[in-house]
DNA sequence: GATCGCGTATGAATCGTTTCAGATCGGCAA
DNA sequence: TTGCCGATCTGAAACGATTCATACGCGATC
């Protein structure tokens, strides 16, 4: 016996052609009721499932789009994915979530899968410094959506949250509370994010008449909670302890108030502690922690919006857009503030 | 011009056969260097990329095993899937990881794509009660692997967590330190890790000779943050507030610890509080959570490995099993311990 | 009565691989 | 010389759906 049912199957059970079975299934409109209801009794009898793979084949490509992010444990991409994902799948495409882990060749395997998968685009927090895994993309075909990432106008679609400004939100907040330097925690260098955050602090810092050296900075080499205890024990060992840290993103702020609490350092007493992302756990932390809040949800929707007008019907009338979010400062206690949850 | 290369056109590049090129990508030891050197050129010359639908269609099934889980912005979670996706890219297969969000409808929509899709195999924690969902798409002859749940022997295979033991570790610790009742705050209760947490903290209550009602019990219609603080707003409206409040996850526990700092209601002096998974922010969490810890990666890794059992080629052999592993409790100052991070 | 149009149904061609039975060829043994 | 072998390569037949030109009835129209 036939181990999986195919349309043919389905065509010999219902005594109608393939064409027709096809036809109900698709465009159900053209086949006669009668037809209709004997077909489906008959893909209902033997439980025919088709085969997306045959249909990807004849299509020429697939109906997913695929997500590649930096990091996947961390709360603020899975929030970005969700925003894409709901926004995809009301265009009747799946969406595939990837993590790059902040590894240029990870990213690379990733990108080659999705080009033997004919994935419809690829929404992509580039995690390569030297842009060449999408420079080698690009010559695939497949449009990508720059998200968390601003692009060169014309080259291609980019989402992102203006940092810069970011950056300055969270130094200004600092500054008004009376601090003078600021100890600036990034992960790594050559993440856009990273430095633009640092270069809107820095901002803040020189419009208030402060020398560049005010900043001072600590390098990890990852975004994440285990980097920022690395980061707070470096903070501790430094000759002039900071009064004030900005870290690059929530997870690092985690690690370095957990560092600061098994020293017993209080926070803000002794130390005042911005995040950057606003993840939901943000609120919950050892102390509340303020943070420079990003439009997650949005950002997804919006970079799944233009990947699917250049994917669309009318792609060809697409124009590649630079679209920049603002982001918002949401002050809690790590710097004094009364908590707001 | 030919808008996408086929192995076709590398066969015509080249001057051979398509056969050829398929010897050349995927057994190479079947043809002569010379052939191979000129082939490759092609292939890079055209920028040929093979088509993963083709593939499939001929191999009758794909290379990649979905994952479908209750909540994707539970870190919990992510880490399952972390576990599982090294152990089956490790074996040449890729993760699709997908959120049911505790909804049945989405879990059978879901399932229904994975059929079309002739994915290896399916990973599962299952959020329809009836189980229908899954007797479904039983018939449908795809292998799957219950996660985070125990199946009846010989259906299937599992690996979950001892939920009960679970339970009654927490409420355990809260006994000792003097508790003499207990509110569970829990998700909804047609979920079995729900049902079975408490059941573990009844066992201890009423091994101590405690009456069952000192168990009051709370029940919310999500296991997320937001449905933690209504159940922590219902506990503050309780004529007699609890002591000592277990939560059947921590993403509930931060919830009630914000309703309760709202409150101003002092953790763990008025209240001691045990969450549950141990997910990494419960250490970093306003007070650092008592936690029982599930071994989340393992979860993962070993519910992988059973369905590479299964679906390898040697899986005619296959027996199913039902692994179940230990939680730990991880005690922290939310029950008046010294923090350990 | 021939023609046209419309609603339906047909089935062959097609998508891009993989696989496999067979062709080819040089060399070696009988 | 003939036969056989192994190494190498070929080309056609799947895989399972979609699509499209075509055919078939059948009533309406001229």
């Amino acid at each position: 016996m036939a181990r999986i049912v195919g349309i043919k199957d389905v065509a010999r059970q219902a005594g109608v052609s393939v064409g027709t079975v096809s036809n109900v299934i698709n465009r159900p409109d053209l086949v006669s009721e009668q037809t209709r209801e004997r077909v489906q009794a008959a893909i209902d009898l033997l439980g025919f499932v088709r085969s997306e793979s045959a249909r990807q084949l004849r299509a020429g490509r697939s109906r997913i789009v695929a997500m590649l992010v930096l990091d996947m444990t961390n709360p603020f991409f899975v929030q970005v994915a969700r925003g894409a994902e709901r926004e995809a799948r009301a265009a009747g495409l799946g969406v595939t979530l990837c993590n790059s882990a902040e590894d240029p060749s990870e990213e690379a395997e990733y990108l080659s899968l999705f080009a033997e998968q004919r994935v419809r685009g690829v929404l992509i927090t580039p995690a390569d410094p030297t842009g060449a895994n999408l420079a080698a993309f690009r010559r695939r075909g497949i449009p990508f959506v720059l998200v968390d990432r601003s692009a060169p106008v014309g080259e291609c679609c980019s989402v992102s949250v203006d940092d810069v400004t970011g950056g300055r939100l969270a130094a200004d907040h600092l500054l008004d509370q009376g601090h003078v330097a600021i100890t600036y925690v990034s992960g790594p260098m050559h993440l856009a994010q990273c430095r633009d955050r640092r270069t809107g602090a820095l901002a803040a810092l020189t419009a208030r008449g402060l020398p560049e050296d005010a900043l001072t900075h600590i390098e990890t080499p990852r975004l994440d909670v285990a980097a920022g205890r690395d980061a707070g024990a470096r903070l501790l060992g430094l000759s002039r302890r900071p009064t004030a840290v900005f870290c690059a993103n929530d997870l690092l702020a985690f690690g370095v108030l957990q560092a600061l609490h098994a020293a017993r350092i209080a926070v803000p007493d002794a130390v005042a502690l911005v995040g950057y992302d606003d993840i939901e756990f943000a609120a919950a932390a050892a102390v509340p922690l303020t943070s420079v809040r990003q439009p997650a949800l949005e950002l997804g929707r919006t970079a799944a919006t233009l990947l699917l007008d250049e994917t669309g019907d009318d792609g060809d009338m697409h124009v590649h857009q630079r679209v920049v979010l603002q982001p918002e400062l949401v002050a809690r206690e790590s710097t004094g503030h009364p908590s707001r949850p």
